[in-house]
RNA sequence: CGCGGGGUAGAGCAGCCUGGUAGCUCGUCGGGCUCAUAACCCGGAGGUCGUUGGUUCAAAUCCAGCCCCCGCAA
């Protein structure tokens, strides 16, 4: 039996802890996550969804917004003496007091292939590059963000129009299996660590509200994949007005045009509305603008009374 | 009691400030034009203006309460 502690917070991660938490060969002793936080309109408190799931699981809950400086878990910890922590979308930095603690090692899921797309949006980050492939990578962490020994990959296709959200489902859905084979690997002392080459090493930074604004002025693959890869926050929108238009679905528009400026509307039907970006038009098919509900582009041309050769 | 926007026909909006016949675009239905059409022309149906109460001769419009949706912030 495989005793380990699951660290994690948000729903990316619930389906790995039920898959290990049914894992006969699997004992989760404990889960960590960060405390209840006010959410939404209102402050309303809200239960980490890892939490909610462990409970439904039996399994004991501690919550904490740093495991390294909480003294009192630390302690817990180190008699409980697991043979992994498993993490995966924590965020918390973790110290070398608290690494040390399992048998063998802390396993950390990143929804990269490393070294690609170190840090804390590798899945946005791959969007919105255009990369057509990006996958799941459990590795031994270290002090070092990301940078620990590589243990498994497994790769995953995007598609043109893959969003974050479609992609987030495939990942949870992948996760499980990739973690338990690492632990039973390494248990079974059957798996051979490599290190990260530092040289193909990239970053994919949070982001802030500002890096969802867009324009015209990318080509229309750039603001495809911006649509694309910033969901569901900030997700990608235009300035109007001082109001923002969040658009929310996009495809690359083949239609034929000329002497189109930037911005310009092409076209207005119930697909959308065709709009020319730096290269070629891209058509808008679901937007949201501010204050209101998502809606059809047609819909939003109709009530802001849009014309063929207006600019957006 | 965190701040703000909104609820008017199936959809998206205007009208509200300055109370006085319910308006626009799309869709839908019927008819016409056309070799033909998602194009164009003509006509029709469809709304207790979120809800409750108040002010008023008169409320979508002004006032108060409540319900629901959304954005910001975290």
């Amino acid at each position: 039996m495989i005793n380990i502690v699951f660290l994690a917070t948000p729903d990316i991660a619930v389906n790995s802890l039920k898959v290990l938490a049914n894992d006969t060969d699997i004992d989760v002793k404990a889960v960590i996550t960060m405390p209840d936080r006010p959410s939404g309109r209102g402050c309303v408190i809200k239960e980490p969804p890892v939490k909610v799931c462990a409970i439904e699981k039996g399994i004991k809950v501690y919550q904490t917004s740093s495991v390294s400086k909480d003294a009192e878990i630390m302690q817990i910890l180190k008699e409980m003496k697991p043979d992994f922590f498993v993490t995966f979308a924590f965020g918390q930095l973790l110290s070398q007091e608290f690494l040390d603690i399992p048998n063998f090692c802390t396993i950390n899921l990143h929804a990269s292939l490393l070294p690609k797309y170190r840090g804390a949006n590798p899945i946005q980050w791959a969007i919105i590059n255009g990369d057509k492939e990006t996958g799941i990578t459990t590795m031994k962490t270290v002090k070092k963000m990301d940078a620990g020994d590589i243990c498994l990959t497994e790769k995953i296709q995007i598609g043109k129009n893959m969003t974050v959200p479609e992609l987030v489902k495939e990942i949870s859905e992948k996760a499980p299996a990739l973690i338990c084979k690492t632990l039973k690997e390494i248990y079974n002392g059957k798996l051979q660590s490599i290190s990260q080459n530092e040289e193909d090493v990239t970053f994919a930074p949070k982001f802030t509200k500002e890096d969802g604004i867009i324009d015209f002025n990318l080509t229309s693959e750039e603001f495809h994949n911006k649509v694309r890869g910033l969901q569901p926050w900030p997700n990608a929108f235009l300035c109007r007005e001082g109001k923002n238009i969040q658009i929310l679905e996009t495809e690359i528009s083949d239609m034929s045009f000329s002497n189109a400026k930037q911005g310009e509307i092409l076209c207005i039907d119930k697909n959308g509305l065709t709009v020319m970006c730096k290269d070629q038009p891209i058509l808008i098919k679901t937007v949201k603008p501010e204050s209101k509900s998502k809606m059809c582009a047609c819909d939003f041309a109709n009530g802001k009374r849009l014309k063929k050769g207006d600019f957006l």
